[in-house]
DNA sequence: TAGATTGTTAATCGATTAACAATC
DNA sequence: TAGATTGTTAATCGATTAACAATC
């Protein structure tokens, strides 16, 4: 795809795919972008500058067909297809991302979960055991895994990234407190929920 | 405070924080802008252009004092106080939070959780224990509380955040997946995990 | 047709980067 | 002192907004 999208236009799309969904659901079956902009808080010039961005199509004096510019937005995620995952580190949050439906109505399909402790090896969550981690290189000789979520101790993440990159794996959502650092080739997402919280004091602290 | 920090110098924020803290572990007690930026991967124009908004102070020909510029940004992001947190919504990424550890370390006490589904209600966790969400104006009659979490379902989440407004809480850390309306004076983030999936989907979609 | 609204170009705005004098 | 590095101003870059002709 020879198209380009700024990264401030890629952090916007899932946003705009979520308000298309809820305006589809409503069996509304165009919006403008002045609409559109209403509900996302953007301009209506923005909105239009983004979706020409992304190849999307509209009707002067009718505005965008809202299935057709869904399907497209879900296209352009990638969220068209499903994709498999596992995750590595089977701590209160490891389980909570296992156990989460939302990923899975999305077509998300969790295939194997790993630890490094004795204690929780051999545990079931939903259809799933908890692996040894030593096992990951095996498994993933056989298994094709396109996102690898890490909720380990941030101390061996990196060592543990690296590990099944070379294993072929090119997708990294991280929620140890560091940033990872991969080749080119693979595509990183280090989500930094205590960084979240911390823009989130400042804020508070900052109201007046 | 009169200064005022950009929404994206307010992002980098807490990264300066972590890296930070990580030198000053290493025992390193000056840094200049040039190896600060090596490490966030900025330019040192950008840490020093940076730093002199946060209100930081260096010097020439030595760098920055790591200790001092530590406790300067930990101040900004007001962390070198404690805050009170609850927890609404006790589903498995509810009990997450409640159980992180890392969150306890830096100042953050959950003093409650909350939940309306009655085979929750009782329940203990580390030393908290469940309570009926009807209960929660009561609770905040006596109780100080920072910040709310919201880990319950979509469709009631902005009905239940401006209940708790209305009791007086001002910092509202959201994992719904909706952006939350609240008065100018409240302090919102909405963490949108399904929407940090996405842009990795994209990302891993159109790596070559 | 007239009204509405897109697609696209130009103008503006803000954030990042470069440059360099000040100074430790 | 000489070298290093900040603090700060100016230049650049990119993203957002405004404007308007095209057209449904």
């Amino acid at each position: 795809m020879a198209l380009c999208i700024s990264d401030p236009a890629v952090k916007r799309l899932p946003m705009y795919y979520r308000y298309l969904k809820e305006i589809e659901k409503k069996g509304i079956d165009s919006i403008s972008s002045a609409d559109l902009g209403k509900l996302t808080g953007l301009t209506a010039s923005q909105v239009r500058q983004d979706i020409n961005i992304y190849g999307g199509k509209g009707r002067q004096g009718y505005g965008y067909p809202v299935i057709e510019l869904r399907k497209h937005i879900e296209h352009l995620l990638g969220v068209d297809h499903p994709h498999t995952m596992m995750v590595v580190g089977m701590g209160s949050l490891g389980c909570a991302i296992v156990r989460c439906a939302s990923f899975k109505k999305k077509g998300f399909v969790t295939v194997a979960a790993f630890d490094n402790d004795e204690k929780r090896i051999g545990i079931s969550l939903d259809e799933l055991t908890i692996q040894n981690v030593d096992e990951l290189a095996r498994f993933l000789k056989s298994e094709r895994v396109d996102i690898a979520v890490l909720s380990t101790p941030a101390d061996v993440v990196q060592e543990l990234a690296e590990r099944i990159y070379r294993c072929g794996v090119r997708g990294f959502w991280n929620y140890a407190p560091i940033d990872l650092q991969l080749p080119e080739d693979a595509a990183v997402v280090n989500v930094h929920l205590d960084e979240s919280l911390e823009v989130l004091t400042y804020r508070l602290n900052h109201l007046d």
